[in-house]
RNA sequence: GGCGCAUUCGUCUAGAGGCCCAGGACACGGCCCUCUCAAGGCCGAGACACGGGUUCGAAUCCCGUAUGCGCUACCA
């Protein structure tokens, strides 16, 4: 179709309006993922023409989220571009040039009216016939144009639909779709204050920027029928579209809400960072959000497979409810990928931010107990704690299981000192035989030393592998907290 | 109100006329494994919104209804 020379040409526009949304997210994931399978280019443009919506620090979140997930943009802001500039609001003079030429063919016309004005009359004529509407605006006598002009009042430019026929659009994932022209009231292109909106910025910058495909939420398709026009009048070739669907919340009904997230349901990109995504898990749950293979069967993906397997023709029509189980789940499956000491790297800054001043090399060795134990990074913490800091003392009634005296496990607890203190190797293995085979000799239930053991290292009922902790903790440590038990259930 | 889109287990989905009395996954329940917790294995329950057509035959095609959602801004 258009270009035919490029294979794929995708962008993703966000607006500096707020927080990198996953829905935002995905529109990136989907254009990164076929420019990356095809050769062709993922681009990224700043849709900033609402100068009252600027949100400060937008445009670093959204740019920071996008790179940490990895969605590196061939062209955009900070890496440039044979298209550029990638931000709109410095783009101002191409829309003015293209506004002249709309302007003197005849499919854009000026308009005085305030919005004010527009706004009194669209609810006079009533909100479902725009052709009135249309012509009303249209019909501003030329003598009331020039006093209006001479006062100092800046003309917005619209621009003129047909009001007979219909326009034949076509969604890439829907299929045609068929709006009588009738039905849409002349658009704004250029606002009074000379920056254009999204309805002719994006439509310009897509055929300067030779964009091939169209990657958008749904909500623009009502608007699709207005922006063929456009571009037709433009006189280009008329993109691939694809609109994407909404996003529900986890109950399926309601849709999410666009511009906050909460703790309960977070859909910025960062929130879901600091709850201890992997980037990849995140990029694997978002993608299956609206799009699967042929087969349906298959729901792990690294980043290379998803690069392989993704279609942007199988991408579904239908609106997705975010599945937070999902997501728990597949980060889990990631993490367990993940090489141990590359888990451990990514594990410092979580139990930095916990206060425990480690280094991946200092929590390497504990990282194999709890790889296949957490589902997000952040549930690490609780698991490592006591490796770093000593525990509150446990509680006496812990220390003893059902059926158990105090006494007896006083008399355990000391029989495992004795083992443990002079065992060589102190490796997990030789743990492992020496507990064992000490249980079997004192006709205690392994389980029950076990569990003394457990409570009397890490003050917790659910840690780690035992023995592997032990080999971790260290003979000196593990002797001491013996002792600290014993000290707690025979008072001196 | 007008215009448009969507509708398969609770959720994400496979299915593009017979392969489907509908397959996979998450979650859920049970069992197994097991030093706790996990992970893993096995089993189970669970859906074609409704009504008409078309057809020998429909989850799949058509029409209607219902429901949900979007747009209807000098916001994107």
């Amino acid at each position: 179709m258009t270009n035919a020379s490029n294979p794929f040409r995708g962008r993703v526009a966000p607006s500096p309006t707020g927080f990198l949304h996953i829905a935002v997210a995905r529109a990136a994931l989907y254009n990164w993922l076929s420019a990356r399978k095809l050769g062709g280019q993922f681009i990224l443009r700043i849709e900033d023409t609402d100068r009252a919506r600027y949100v400060e620090g937008s445009l670093d979140n959204i740019k920071s989220g996008l790179r940490w997930l990895g969605l590196d943009w061939d062209e955009g802001p900070d890496v440039g571009g044979p298209y550029g500039p990638y931000v709109q609001s410095e783009r101002l003079p191409i829309y003015h040039e293209y506004i002249q030429k709309l302007l003197a063919s005849g499919h854009a016309y000026e308009t005085y009216y305030s919005k004010e004005e527009l706004d009194a009359i669209r609810e006079e004529v009533g909100e479902a016939d725009p052709v009135t509407f249309n012509r009303r605006i249209q019909s501003m006598p030329e003598e009331e144009k020039a006093r209006r002009r001479a006062a100092g009042v800046k003309p917005a430019v619209l621009f003129k639909m047909p009001e007979d026929g219909e326009t034949v659009v076509y969604d890439e994932i829907r299929g045609e779709i068929r709006f009588p022209n009738k039905s849409l009231r002349d658009p704004v292109l250029l606002k009074s204050d000379g920056f254009p909106t999204y309805h002719f910025a994006a439509m310009v910058d897509d055929g300067l920027m030779k964009i091939t495909d169209v990657l958008r939420g749904v909500e623009w398709l009502p608007s699709l029928p207005l922006h063929v026009q456009v571009i037709q009048a433009l006189g280009w070739e008329t993109p691939r579209f694809y609109h994407l669907s909404l996003f529900l919340d986890p109950s399926g009904k309601g849709k999410m809400s666009k511009r906050k997230g909460s703790n309960e349901y977070p859909i910025f990109v960062h929130q879901l960072r600091e709850m201890g995504y992997l980037p990849e898990a995140l990029l694997n749950w978002i993608a299956l959000m609206g799009w699967a293979e042929a087969s349906g069967d298959r729901e792990v993906y690294t980043i290379p497979e998803l690069i392989q397997a993704f279609d942007l023709g199988r991408v579904r029509a239908a609106p997705a409810a975010v599945d937070y189980d999902k997501a728990e789940w597949l980060n889990g499956v990631h993490i367990r990928m993940l090489a141990p000491d590359d888990l451990a790297r990514r594990l410092v800054p979580f139990m930095q931010a916990a206060g425990f001043d480690v280094t991946a090399e200092g929590i390497a060795p504990m990282v194999p107990l709890i790889q296949e134990r957490i589902a997000n990074l952040t549930e690490a913490v609780d698991l490592l704690d006591f490796f770093f800091v000593t525990p509150p003392a446990p509680d006496p009634a812990e220390l003893t299981p059902k059926k158990l005296t105090p006494a007896e496990v006083v008399s355990e607890l000391l029989a495992a000192r004795e083992t443990l203190a002079g065992l060589e190797p102190f490796d997990a293995a030789s743990i492992e035989a020496a507990l064992r085979g000490m249980a079997q000799a004192r006709g205690i239930k392994p389980g029950d030393l076990f569990t003394i053991l457990r409570v009397a290292l890490s003050s917790k009922r659910v840690a780690p592998p035992l023995f592997g902790a032990i080999a971790c903790l260290g003979r000196t440590t593990t002797l001491a907290r013996i002792d600290r038990a014993l000290g707690i259930l025979q008072p001196a």
